[in-house]
DNA sequence: TGAGGTTATGACAACGTTGTCTAATGCGTA
DNA sequence: TACGCATTAGACAACGTTGTCATAACCTCA
């Protein structure tokens, strides 16, 4: 192991090697005016030979700043999610900010607590992809100052900035591409009700289904582990008839490709499918699996885009970024 | 929006409210000896009404301990990564540790400058996946007292916590799996080879050829974007004749699956295929694939231990955690 | 020559918390 | 009564950094 500090130095170590004052060496080290050339290059050679690395809690303490932003997220699991944090990441760090990582399960307390532990830590900024769209439930844990970009998902009677995707719209042409085939017993599956997402999803299916004079059948699940193959066999398909499929996120997919598949029925061929987001090796499948494709690690540059402008002192009302989807048909919905 | 605090209250406001010295405050919030029970009460009373959230700056600069950990990824939109990720952060999280994630993209560079913010941050331990591990290139600037886990990789030359997988046993059951099919000119195609588990793959490959006396076929590239269609053309059935293929990691899978069909050619019908990671979905492919799979989000939850258990107080020599796969054996091997 | 301004420098306090030390009180015991 | 000891309480400094202010040296121009 490569020879380590045994103590880390500090500014204070630096300004005595450097014979400074202080205040000398953190005016150079914040490129501030009225430092002698002279100085300020002996403090810069000090630095560099003791390794001095400023201690940002210290820095934080004093500023009432951290430099650092939280992200709240379902499940990091979710390719979609991870992709988002990916993105989101890359634009912190290009603007000096650390990303906080939380995860929520979904549940409410939970994303609750991670919240009052970021507060905590003194986050200068968060971006949140709430559990439950229906209400607010942490606009007043969070102090003033800390601003809150939405992500993916809106919040009913709050205005903050967020960054969604055109997800009515979306679901609304998914559908109606598949009324085109001439399908119309078309059943959407969602999970996870009170979100916003799936609320505008199934709005934009049920439009779709109006423009061709067909009746919504809309199955809705609290959570996408009860999409057994025995729920489809009653409720899609005794019920429902359904003979096509829009499913309205990817774990829904997930569990629709594999409840399909213990009923002996192939997604696709069988009966064909349109499904919310992309994912690696969904053109891999026979067949293809037509989707909508969020633009995920985008998602995520913007909201810290919006975020890093916000904390940059941009003032004025909530902005919204909605950005559009793609449709990569492939051959699942019957191409 | 809920009416939020216009400044988050400190352990000042707190006492003054309680009408106690700030240190008894203090003992109250760490649950100290020697407070009487009735001021005690008063006090969480008031930090309750007050909504008070302890500094978590303060407290690191004083306790010179952020109770922060980071974690160092090549690339968060690698599944394996993702899940290891979410791992981590539960146990983290269990523990009172925040996690800071940084990604270095594979690049010694970036990682390098990364691990010096993180330190700035003054986090308690790191947990990186290497960029290389041909050579130590980080421990020269993290202090002492900062543990270390080195995660999925190892490095040479260098007595670290890690937390690894079965590399060269797994790559050689599931070569073993390919000559017991009796396929013979099996290629093993990985990238990245400066990392260990890429050459501990590969070795474990070579033993199972051996085993078989059949002579190694090994395909590397640097960087997996190089696996196109033409170079299977040329490398993988021009050069080496390959009738069955081996691929080391998951996104190796991904260009080999992809490469693969350009060529008009079907991984697992036209040509047995056996890979590492088992992703979502895997099943779903025809024919399923048939996978080494790696336990990443138990990697991630037992790093995030060892580092716990290291910043606990445990001291001793390094501790090297390596896991089993498990080979899942669908159709694409042949079987 | 001297008033007024600019530049370079450092002493000091403060951010919010906790460790150290001292003080005051009550109680049991010689 | 007087002493020691345990308990409770608070004053103060310190963590590493930066903002505020004071000071000294050096200009410039009348």
């Amino acid at each position: 192991m490569a020879i380590a500090k045994s103590q880390a130095p500090t500014l204070v170590d630096v300004a005595r090697e450097a014979d400074v004052s202080l205040k000398t060496a953190s005016r150079v080290l914040n490129n501030s005016k009225n430092v002698s050339e002279e100085k300020a290059t002996r403090v810069r050679a000090v630095m560099k030979r003791l390794g001095y690395q400023p201690n940002a809690l210290a820095r934080g303490l004093k500023a009432q700043r951290s430099a650092a932003i939280g992200m709240i997220v379902p499940n990091l699991s979710d390719p979609f999610t991870a992709n988002a944090v990916h993105g989101l990441q890359e634009v912190a760090r290009d603007n000096g900010y650390a990303v906080i990582l939380a995860s929520s399960g979904g549940d409410v307390d939970v994303e609750r607590s991670e919240i009052q532990t970021l507060v905590g830590r003194q986050i200068d900024g968060l971006v949140i992809a709430p559990a439950d769209s229906r209400v607010d439930t942490f606009s007043d844990i969070i102090p003033a100052g800390v601003h809150i970009v939405a992500f993916d998902q809106l919040l009913r009677n709050v205005e903050l900035d967020s960054v969604t995707v055109t997800n009515r719209r979306s679901a609304r042409e998914a559908t109606e591409h598949l009324t085109g085939h001439g399908l119309r017993r078309i059943v959407a599956i969602g999970a996870r009700p009170h979100l916003y997402t799936c609320k505008e999803r199934v709005a934009g299916y049920r439009a779709g289904m109006k423009a061709a004079s067909l009746q919504p059948r809309v199955c809705l699940v609290e959570h996408e582990s009860l999409l057994t193959s025995d729920w489809f066999a009653e409720e899609v398909f005794r019920l429902q008839h359904a003979d096509a499929i829009l499913t309205l996120n990817w774990v829904c997919t997930m569990f629709t490709l594999r409840g399909l598949r213990k009923l002996g029925k192939k997604a696709g061929r069988d009966i064909p499918l349109f499904s919310f987001d992309d994912f690696d090796l969904a053109d891999m499948l026979t067949p293809g699996l037509s989707v909508v494709q969020q633009p995920a690690e985008m998602l995520g540059r913007e909201a810290a885009r919006l975020l890093v402008e916000r904390l940059g002192g941009v003032e004025g009302k909530a902005r919204s970024v909605v950005l559009p989807t793609r449709m990569i048909i492939r051959h699942s919905c019957g191409c």
